[in-house]
DNA sequence: TCAAAAGATGTATTTATAATACCCCTATTA
DNA sequence: TAATAGGGGTATTATAAATACATCTTTTGA
C-alpha cells in the first residue's frame, strides 16, 4: 500500500524543474546531483515523464530539459497515473477468487482507491510551488548550490 | 499501489466466517479447501486476526475459529490496518528528500490516503454480507460442497 | 569535421519484500 | 492416549522494484 519510489522520483523531478525558471533547462547531470539518485535512475523517469509529454527533453549540447506545459496544466493524478505500474488495489482474479462474483469489498476498494486519486486530481504541479513557499526556496538554493559546485 | 494478498485474504477469511450461523466453528481446514490457499498460509493471517480479536481460534479436538465479534463490529479500516506492513504513500525518508522540509506533496499523499482509509472505515463486515446478497448465496453453497465432499 | 556534451534505449543484475513451505509444538477431548 | 485442531519459528522461493551496464544518437561549436 505505497507508491513506487519512481514515482515520487518522477516528482522530484517535476518539482524541481517547476521551481526553474520558464525556458531555463536543467540537466540529468543536475538532477543527479542535487537528488543524489543514479544517472541511469533519472533517465529513465524523465523519459517517461518527456514521452508523456510532461517534460521537453532537449538532446545535444547544450541540451537538457524543463517542463513539457505550465506547471498549472501538470495534474498530480495524471502522473501517478503514468508512473505507477498497478493502480488496482485488490487482484480478484489472480488467484481466482471464489467469491468475487457480486464482492461488495471489490466495489468498496476500488472506491477507496477512486477517492485517493481524485483527491490528486484536484491539484496540479504549480500548487506544490507556489510563489514564496518553502519548497521553491529550497529549490532555488539547491540549484544555486549546484551551480556554484562547478 | 496496492494490497498485500495478505490483506485481502484476511478478508476472505472473515467475509467466509461472517456467513457462517454465529457459533459454529470454521476449521483451518475447511478454509484452506474452500479458498485453495496452503494451510500454512491460512494459518499465519488467522493467526493475525486472532491475535487483534478479529476471530476467536478454539484449539483441540473439534477446535475451530469463529468471529471474535459480530460482523457489525468489525471494521474494514481496521483490518486493513492491521494486516498491511505498510500504510505511508511515500517514504520521504529513505533516500532522504532534499525537498522534504514543507513539502506540500508530502501532505497531499497523506490526505489521500486518509479518504482512501475512511471510506473503508465507514463500512463493516456485515456490509459485505447482507442477507439475500450474492456473496452470501455463495458462501454458504460452498460451504455445504465443502461438507459434502468430506 | 570531429570532439564534447547531452539525452535515448535495451538489457542485465541486484535487492527487497511478499509469498509460500517446512518442521515440530501445544491444546483439547473422546 | 490417540486423534484432531490450532500455534509459531524459520527457511525458502517468487516477484517486482530498484539499480547498474553498455552502447547508442543528436546537436553544436571550435
Ligand atoms: S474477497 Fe472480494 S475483493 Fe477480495 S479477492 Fe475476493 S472478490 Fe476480490
Ligand atoms: S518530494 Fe515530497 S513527498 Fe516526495 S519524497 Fe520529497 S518530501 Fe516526500
Amino acid at each position: 500500500m505505497k507508491l513506487t519510489k519512481h514515482t515520487d522520483y518522477a516528482f522530484r523531478v517535476l518539482i524541481y524543474l517547476a521551481g526553474y525558471e520558464k525556458d531555463k533547462l536543467a540537466t540529468i547531470k543536475e538532477v543527479t546531483a542535487v537528488f543524489d539518485i543514479s544517472r541511469d535512475h533519472v533517465m529513465k523517469i524523465v523519459q517517461k515523464l518527456a514521452k508523456a509529454g510532461f517534460v521537453d527533453a532537449i538532446r545535444g549540447k547544450f541540451g537538457g530539459m524543463k517542463l513539457g506545459s505550465n506547471a498549472a496544466d501538470i495534474n498530480l493524478r495524471d502522473v501517478v497515473t503514468l508512473m505507477e505500474v498497478t493502480l488496482a488495489p485488490v487482484n480478484c482474479e489472480e488467484p481466482p477468487c471464489r467469491i468475487a462474483q457480486g464482492c461488495v469489498l471489490q466495489t468498496l476498494l476500488f472506491e477507496a482507491q477512486e477517492l485517493f486519486l481524485s483527491h490528486l486530481g484536484q491539484y496540479t504541479l504549480s500548487d506544490l510551488i507556489k510563489p514564496e513557499s518553502e519548497t521553491l526556496y529550497i529549490i532555488k538554493a539547491l540549484g544555486e548550490s549546484f551551480a556554484a559546485g562547478e
